[in-house]
DNA sequence: GCAGCATTTGGCGAAACTGCCAAATGTGGT
DNA sequence: ACCACATTTGGCAGTTTCGCCAAATGCTGC
């Protein structure tokens, strides 16, 4: 008789995936990247990653809802910041998932 | 002068948040979690899952694709492992990015 | 108040993801 | 060869995501 995924631990992995897929899109991961260099505002962030502004804000009201950033608005700019730098620290796990999947 | 986003490093980009992709499913961290404690069979899994046993090999396959799972065929059972466990690190910082998340 | 700039929100079509069923493939035993 | 079992693949409907445009909101200075 094996251990069945019940609806406590489903609930706790709806969490940690709605965190992972917040997190899984090229221009979100640029975001997290360029945000762990200090606090910007949404004009700089997107001129950097040179997409339309309503979708560079989607993507950080995407980010905020996880909890990965946080906003503060200063007169008419919004910057904003890193709230989890541990989240850099996936790039290395990742690196070496990647390294694994080209040795095969 | 901002720096910006460029083809190369948008590449890299893609490949990260594939692997984040592959694991941002409920389903699929509890796949992880589970072959954490140990190879296990497509129908074990299934069964822990308790959904179809095709929607089940999909994730696994997908999971494979990203370099996470290892598959092995012995006879007509199929075992997948973890390949890099490292991924269950992730979840320490998750953790802690929910808990910022509730704070506020 | 109004004009101008920064940002967010609503909405739309295109694309991707999900989970199930049915069918196909592969393996071992008789 | 045939059957039973384990797994994968194809396909379909429903849902979600994506990126752009247009419109709305908010702030500053005149």
């Amino acid at each position: 008789m094996v251990s069945r995924l019940d609806s406590n631990s489903l609930h706790r992995l709806k969490a940690h995936a709605q965190v992972l897929k917040a997190l899984a899109h090229p221009t979100r991961l640029y975001l997290v990247e360029t945000l762990a260099g200090g606090e910007k505002c949404v004009c700089e962030l997107t001129e950097r990653v040179g997409a339309d502004i309503s979708t560079v804000s989607k993507h950080l009201a995407l980010l905020k809802k996880a909890g990965i950033v946080a906003d503060e608005k200063r007169g008419a700019m919004v910057f904003y910041s890193l709230r989890t730098p541990c989240a850099l620290r996936f790039f290395q796990c990742i690196e070496s998932v990647q390294q694994a999947s080209a040795e095969s």
